[in-house]
RNA sequence: GCCACUUUAGCUCAGCUGGUAGAGCAACUGAUUUGUAAUCAGUAGGUCGUUGGUUCGAUUCCGACAAGUGGCUCCA
């Protein structure tokens, strides 16, 4: 006998050899039928894997997070048979769930031949054929030896290399129907449970994720336990849609893109120029209280300092070709780090200017892969919100708290919750090739950064083999509305700039000293940030950040006049205001108004203009009532200069 | 850059198997002077992404290129 421990604590005997489900269906076959995968011991197991030692168990069904994964990885063994039904003698690499949303992927060689997307749906039909057969996943271990005899036979160099990297004993085979695979597992106790099934898309994805490679077809499908689980996700993703930024940004009038400009080249319209320069405000604002001075820098440089930064041959790939001017080389930067060094070497330093903190929002240009580029999140013309800090060693920690500290404040006036900071730090075996070879450097500014994140008390994860060539970083990684996963904003570290510069100061002892450098962008660049941003506020920016603050509409046109007078006191008071004098009912302005997210609507008419007020509408929110318009001007002003959320 | 798909009026989209195109919204004009999410009528709008080819004839079929979309690689 064994003994098992449940998550209550309760502990339960059972015969050796017995399996999760057997133990559900002792304690009651509604539970079993919902078993998917259980945890035993902290590790995912098939629930029909015999348990052989004392454990500790925790049943896994849909509700989990394990059951979940299990039953999209077992839907991925169920395309690949439907797969291999349709397309004899494909080849199959890897079919995981995927992390980060509902779902999952196979990779397949199909030798050459193409899926269509009338394929897709032959194949959800062949999948569903095959669930209601309700096969049971069948685990099976192998040695090594015969594993290998097996896919050589198949011919199938996937499946080898996948074996190469597995050890003898730890190698199980899974077959389901027609089906057998290398796989570690675990999967679900058999088919029935996949109810409803949808293959989403086709993709084309490299083996191993390396571009050197082979293309492999992915094909990508999410699977449910009922028709229902499927539709609610299918209606979720098309509300996430809807607040997709390049959607929005067009019918909000924030950008477009032009043919003849060239990809990836937004052109800010006047809504979203308005954007940009409240948020170069708050930026001004908030570094010249943290000591920041502002710089300006041309746009190019020549191709020698880029050679010095030793940016040339890490990135020429990305940059824009060069100009040739009398012989000399010009570059379109896509950093401002260089000319922000050129200004620090520009005049001698002593200890007592640091830390020196130069900022500018700057433009850079950025040759990224055509198919790289992805609305405003993706382009080739950036707006940074840049600044390098120098500072000596003893003032590191103290600014990349600062610094730190200044991230938070941004993200709260802008509620951004759904975040999650990563610390990218270096691989030692790869010093001297992608990273500066500076070990106890790279050690030293890793626990620095740790301990200021430890303190700040913010979530984060640390990432191996992610850092800069320079130095350690945190990035805050966020997700667009369609699951796309990007960095957001940086704060890195450089302990090799600077000398490559040549940059020093005179220290307390009179000897020339190297800075460290702290490039930062909190707010990222302007491109990315109101991308994210319009998907974060779906559109609807708080008043502060609208473009049109206030529409003023008139009941007809007999109060134009009126409405007229209150937009010259909203114009008065700096706060941006339209009036809707177009021939139409109140109802459709009102419409329009709501459409285009304009936070107030100030409804005016007969009365409103007796008694100088206004009645006051709140986009989403509807009619708050009637105010005096003096009033309204007043507490909407504070609204904005407190740059209120809601 | 790679794999796949898409491209029709300012926008959103129809247009079966080849015979040079339609709707709604927007725009413009007129009527209406309106009280909290769409007033009515009329007018105007497109060498069907560009470019080769097949064909008596191409928006429709094939190729190339461009841009976009979903992924991969890459990244703020």
């Amino acid at each position: 006998m064994i003994k098992i421990t449940l998550p209550d604590g309760a502990v339960r005997e059972y015969e050796a050899g017995v399996s999760a489900l057997d133990i559900a269906k002792s304690i009651s076959e509604g539970l079993a039928r919902k078993v998917l995968a259980a945890e035993i011991n902290g590790q995912v197991w098939d629930a029909t894997r015999p348990i052989t030692e004392d454990a500790s168990l925790k049943l896994l069904t849909w509700n989990e997070d394990g059951g979940k994964n299990t039953f999209w990885h077992s839907s991925a063994h169920l395309m690949a048979e439907a797969v291999e039904d349709m397309f004899p003698g494909a080849k199959f690499w890897v079919g995981p769930a995927l992390e980060k949303q509902p779902g999952f992927y196979y990779d397949i060689d199909l030798g050459g031949r193409q899926v269509t997307e009338e394929d897709l749906s032959k194949l959800e039909k062949k999948m569903t054929e095959l669930a209601k057969q309700n096969n049971s996943y069948i685990r099976k271990a192998m040695p090594k030896a015969e594993a290998i005899e097996y896919f050589t036979g198949k011919g199938d160099e996937y499946k080898l290399d996948l074996l190469s990297g597995l050890n003898d004993g730890e190698i199980t085979f899974y077959t389901q129907g027609n089906f057998t695979d290398l796989c570690r597992g675990p999967h679900i106790p058999s088919t029935g449970p996949i109810k409803a099934i949808k293959l989403t898309n086709i993709a084309g994805a490299y083996w191993k994720n390396d571009s050197n490679n082979k293309m492999l077809t992915r094909i990508y499908g999410v699977t449910f336990p009922s028709q229902k689980e499927l539709d609610e996700y299918l209606t979720l993703l098309e509300e996430a849609k809807k607040r997709d930024h390049r959607k929005l940004g067009k019918e909000l009038g924030i950008f477009t893109m032009d043919d003849d400009v060239g990809p990836g080249l937004p052109l800010w319209m006047p809504n979203g120029t308005i954007i940009i320069e409240e948020l170069e405000k708050l930026a001004k604002e908030t570094e010249t209280k943290g000591g920041y001075k502002r710089v300006v820098t041309p746009h190019i440089a020549k191709e020698s300092m880029y050679l010095t930064s030793g940016h040339l041959p890490y990135y020429q790939d990305s940059m824009y070709p060069p100009m040739e001017l009398d012989g000399t080389k010009y570059y379109l930067k896509a950093m401002n780090c260089p000319h922000h060094h050129k200004i620090f070497s520009a005049e001698h330093r002593s200890y007592k200017e640091l830390p020196l903190r130069l900022a500018e929002y700057g433009t850079c240009y950025r040759y990224e892969q055509s198919g790289e580029l992805f609305g405003l999140m993706r382009v080739r013309c950036l707006h940074m919100n840049d600044a390098h800090i120098y500072c000596t060693r003893e003032q590191f920690a103290d600014e990349f708290r600062a610094v730190n500290d200044m991230y938070i404040k941004y993200f709260r006036i802008f509620g951004i919750e759904k975040y999650v900071m990563r610390l990218s730090l270096h691989e030692p075996s790869k010093l001297g090739q992608k990273y500066i070879n500076e070990p106890e450097l790279w050690l030293e500014t890793e626990e620095m950064v740790r301990q200021v994140l430890k303190e700040s008390n913010i979530p984060y994860i640390e990432v191996p083999d992610e850092g800069a060539f320079y130095g350690p970083k945190i990035d805050v990684q966020i997700w667009s509305t369609i699951g796309r996963e990007f960095t957001l904003a940086t704060n890195q570290v450089d302990f090799a700039q600077g000398r490559r510069f040549g940059l020093e100061f005179t220290n307390k002892d009179n000897a020339p000293e190297v800075p460290l450098i702290i490039h930062r962008a909190p707010l990222g660049t302007h491109e990315r940030f109101i991308g994210f941003l319009l998907e974060h506020y779906a559109g609807k920016f708080p008043a502060w950040l609208a473009p049109v603050q206030v529409k003023v509409l008139p009941i007809s046109d007999k109060f134009l006049p009126y409405a007229n007078s209150i937009l010259e006191s909203l114009k008065n008071a700096d706060i941006r205001g339209e009036v809707d004098d177009r021939n139409e009912k109140i109802g459709k302005k009102i419409r329009d108004t709501e459409l285009m997210k304009v936070p107030y609507m100030l409804v005016v008419g007969e009365k409103e203009m007796n008694d100088g007020s206004a009645s006051i509408r709140r986009q989403g929110k509807g009619d708050l009532g009637s105010k005096s318009v003096d009033e309204f001007i007043k507490e909407l002003t504070a609204e904005i200069k407190e740059r209120r959320g809601e």
